[in-house]
DNA sequence: GCCAACGTTGGC
DNA sequence: GCCAACGTTGGC
C-alpha cells in the first residue's frame, strides 16, 4: 500500500485528520466570524503543490504558509484577485492519483514575491482535510466540472472555482 | 511582430 | 521517464 499513488488516499488521510484536530482546529469559527458585511461574496480556488514538495500534511504542521513561487503570469493574477477568507482547494499533483486533498482559506492578501515585483504570494491556512480525496480522474469524469480552469488547463497551477463546481466537489469528497 | 527553439510543468 | 501543452526567449 505504501508504494505507489495510494499513499495519497484514504489512509493518509485518516492519519492527516489526527494532527488535524490535534493542532489547527480554529480557523473556521474565526473566519466566519470576520464576514461582518452580511452578504458573502466569498471566492473560491484551486491551488496545486507537489507534496512531495510541500503537501497538505506540511501544512497542518506549520499552521500557515506563505504560497510562494508561482511564476505564471495567469496564477499570478489569480493570487492577487484572493481576498481575505476565500476559499480553496488544496491539490496535490504530480503524483500517481493527483488529487483534491482538503480546504485552506486565504489568512492575508498578495504581497510582493521575489525581487522583480511582478510575482505575488499570499498567505494560506488549513480549514478542514475533506473526508475523502477527490481525484482528476474522478473530477474528469464529471460532466458538471467539464468547464473548470484547471481541466482545461493542467499546467495552471492557481485557477478560479465556480460556486457550483466548489458544492459538486464537496459533495463528491463526502463533505 | 512573427515564429522557431527551448525550458518547464504536470499527467500518465 | 516520457511526452504534450504551454510559456518564454531571441533571431530575423
Amino acid at each position: 500500500m505504501a508504494d505507489d499513488g495510494e499513499e495519497y488516499g484514504v489512509p493518509l488521510l485518516n492519519r492527516l485528520k489526527t494532527g488535524y484536530s490535534a493542532c489547527v482546529y480554529q480557523p473556521l469559527a474565526s473566519l466566519e466570524g470576520d464576514c461582518a458585511t452580511g452578504e458573502s461574496d466569498m471566492a473560491y480556488w484551486l491551488m496545486k503543490s507537489e507534496p512531495d514538495e510541500y503537501g497538505w500534511d506540511d501544512l497542518l504542521r506549520d499552521g500557515s504558509t506563505e504560497w510562494t513561487g508561482v511564476r505564471n503570469h495567469a496564477a499570478a493574477k489569480h493570487l492577487r484577485a484572493m481576498k481575505k477568507d476565500d476559499r480553496a482547494f488544496f491539490y496535490h499533483s504530480a503524483i500517481a492519483q493527483p488529487c483534491i486533498v482538503g480546504i485552506m482559506a486565504v489568512a492575508r492578501e498578495w504581497q510582493p514575491d521575489g525581487e522583480e515585483g511582478k510575482w505575488a504570494s499570499v498567505k494560506m491556512t488549513p480549514v478542514e482535510p475533506l473526508p475523502s480525496p477527490v481525484t482528476l480522474k474522478a473530477m474528469r469524469a464529471e460532466g458538471a466540472l467539464s468547464d473548470m480552469a484547471t481541466l482545461k488547463q493542467s499546467r495552471l497551477s492557481v485557477s478560479p472555482v465556480r460556486e457550483d463546481e466548489w458544492k459538486h466537489l464537496l459533495r463528491m469528497a463526502g463533505a
